[in-house]
DNA sequence: CACAGGCGTTGGACCGTTCCAACGCGGCGA
DNA sequence: TCGCCGCGTTGGAACGGTCCAACGCCTGTG
């Protein structure tokens, strides 16, 4: 039993093709009887028409592409979840295009460009060089970044109010009687980065308090220098009462280094995070963090990239961010501890065996 | 200037459609010269077929579908990443279904059926009712599970080999001299977790050890009941010195409970992770635990797909793990530490302030 | 009664490929 | 010289929809 076609549901409901079409794209146009005698057939033959025609005679395609960075960081998952959340309810389809390292993400658009394939464009977190991006747009085909970490650009993206954020954090850290804030900071290639480092700045001035250049440490997103800058902090003299860390995975490596120093977190230390990943709920202590509304910056990239599609082309926007409290923060101690250890050390490189038998391998 | 089709290229190579036809799917029926003639023209106008109309005359369309539960376990970007590695060199496309719950998953499989969109259908780690897919699977759709939760079936499925995995890890747990060692259960509805916990039972017994069922305990995925059954293993009177975790993000919650019980890892307690996902190299101390290799699955799966599709089917695999050793395992105590401390306990409602003031939320 | 207009329906051109049967042509053997 | 063969090429019918101009019919109006 092959396929179902139009013609053969036209056929069974003894119209012609054209009726049955206009069923399919639900035009007002026809009579209410026949187009319940029409979806009757369809159901009761479990027909679907075929996209491929569709596509062909539409000349446009029911895809938009989204380009991800791997996948393994948590952020683009939670994003996904609100595009798709979006995206299903349209009639689109996503395509998933996984780009590794920029040597791939330009072939990667470029054949995105040359398919012509998707409708649209969504970039998520997107660190790769831009132009290739914005000449695609300028040839027609909507683009729309999320979370991008990229100075922002012609293109219409969506993002977490990063400066707003930090700046709540730092309220919530001053008003708890910390004096001494440091920040580690994560890639300031990364404009969210910069952003933040800004919102780190104007909160400390809103607080009434000097920025001590000290009390800033380039970590990166990498836990072992970010364990090690973290150790030097704790050794000043005039230490940090709390430290307000890039990202969340990076105040993991934060307060395992407060702890390693024989500190603890938050009665000597306040760990302040950014993002709220699931798994900061359940760090020990829970972490208290700023929440990017991931799910939420899919929803509305998916529906601004819907809506270029239609033609309505609209700026971008900022989303406003939310001080998730835990328990890594408290009262400032009236008279900080000084570090019982200074340093931490752990050698990286495991061995590995295999089911088999040992043998070894050199890994991160 | 609209897109060029491929009578367009015929018209400027002085030859008919057919032959740019059979240049496209480089037939060897073309004269060499002819065949670079028409390329350089496609080349130097910039032409590409429309997929639709190829997938319309075809009658395949190049798409597979690739159904994830969320997209925010580590694992699923793991084997995303395989598998995009093999998509992207065939000349398929990947078409993203996130499935979050199980109605939207029936509706899902019942949307990707009648869509007749994709080739074939790739289900990441899925836990959901398996009669779906395998109605479609007989229908004529390749399908092929990665890495799934639930039981074996007809279905070809690639896996990690979950038992040998663990008996590798309470092989490597022996030689280092414990002889108490304990297990956390993972959700034992799942395949993988049951597999797993064979292991551990067949390795203590080949390490001549007997299986204590005190030493076993269920705390599924959750970290709090983690923490807390951990914490009533270490207050046993011959208490364990060594835990193996059902998977990494159980392992975290397992070290935080020694750690708080005041007891040491690797010193006092060792512990064994399974998956060897990214942060356990950065954990503290590093983690020992049995990798899974995700891409590797990915990359056996994208395959056995494709080939499904041409018509090449073949069972599944089980793909072999390797032992991670790092530092959260170490020689078991000569004189088990007793616990100082016996409890955890943490709240888990934080507040939650949102950027413009302060306003309570509930949340995990 | 003739005619305009609206509504529901229809035939068929068209979208850009694939694929197959058929064709022209030059070389070779009878 | 003629017929046959194989190679490279070609015309045109699919593929399964969309969409537009046109059509028939019914109703209301002058």
């Amino acid at each position: 039993m092959r396929k179902l076609t139009i013609r053969d549901i036209a056929q069974l409901a003894g119209l012609s093709k054209s009726t049955v079409s206009l069923v399919l794209n639900n035009s007002p146009k026809v009579d209410p009887a026949t187009r319940e005698r029409v979806l009757e057939v369809m159901r009761s033959h479990n027909y679907t028409p075929s996209s491929a025609a569709t596509a062909l005679a539409r000349g446009r395609t029911p895809f938009i592409g989204m380009i991800v960075p791997g996948l393994t960081w948590h952020m683009v998952a939670a994003v996904n979840y609100g595009v798709a959340s979006v995206v299903e309810q349209s009639p689109y389809e996503i395509i998933l295009y996984t780009s590794t390292n920029e040597k791939d993400y330009t072939a990667l658009v470029d054949r995105i460009a040359t398919s012509g394939l998707s409708a649209g464009l969504l970039v998520v977190t997107h660190d790769q060089p831009l132009e290739p991006l914005e000449r695609l747009h300028r040839s027609g085909l909507p683009v729309v970044l999320v979370n991008t970490l990229a100075a922002p650009s012609e293109l219409p993206s969506v993002q977490a109010d990063n400066y707003e954020g930090t700046r709540t954090a730092l309220r919530h850290l001053a008003e708890l009687g910390h004096t001494r804030i440091a920040c580690v900071q994560g890639p300031m290639a990364y404009a969210c980065c910069e952003d933040r480092y800004r919102g780190y700045l104007d909160g400390l001035a809103e607080a009434g308090l000097d920025a001590d250049p000290a009390l800033t440490v380039a970590g990166g997103f990498h836990a072992p220098t970010v364990r090690e800058r973290v150790s030097d902090l704790l050794a000043l003299r005039g230490r940090p009462t709390a430290i307000v860390a890039p990202n969340d995975n990076t105040a993991y490596a934060v307060m395992e280094a407060v702890i390693d120093c024989g500190l603890r977190v938050p009665q000597d230390v306040s760990v302040v995070g950014f993002d709220d990943i699931a798994s900061s709920a359940d760090t020990h202590p829970p972490l208290t963090t700023v929440r990017q509304p991931f799910p939420e910056m899919g929803r509305a990239a998916a529906q601004l990239l819907l809506d270029a599609i239609d033609g309505d082309t609209a700026p971008g926007v900022s989303l406003p961010t939310s001080l998730v409290v835990r328990e890594s923060t408290g009262p400032a101690p009236a008279k900080p501890r000084r570090p019982t250890r200074t340093t931490t050390n752990r050698p990286e490189t495991p061995r590995v065996w295999s089911g088999l038998g040992p043998n070894i391998s050199t890994q991160r």
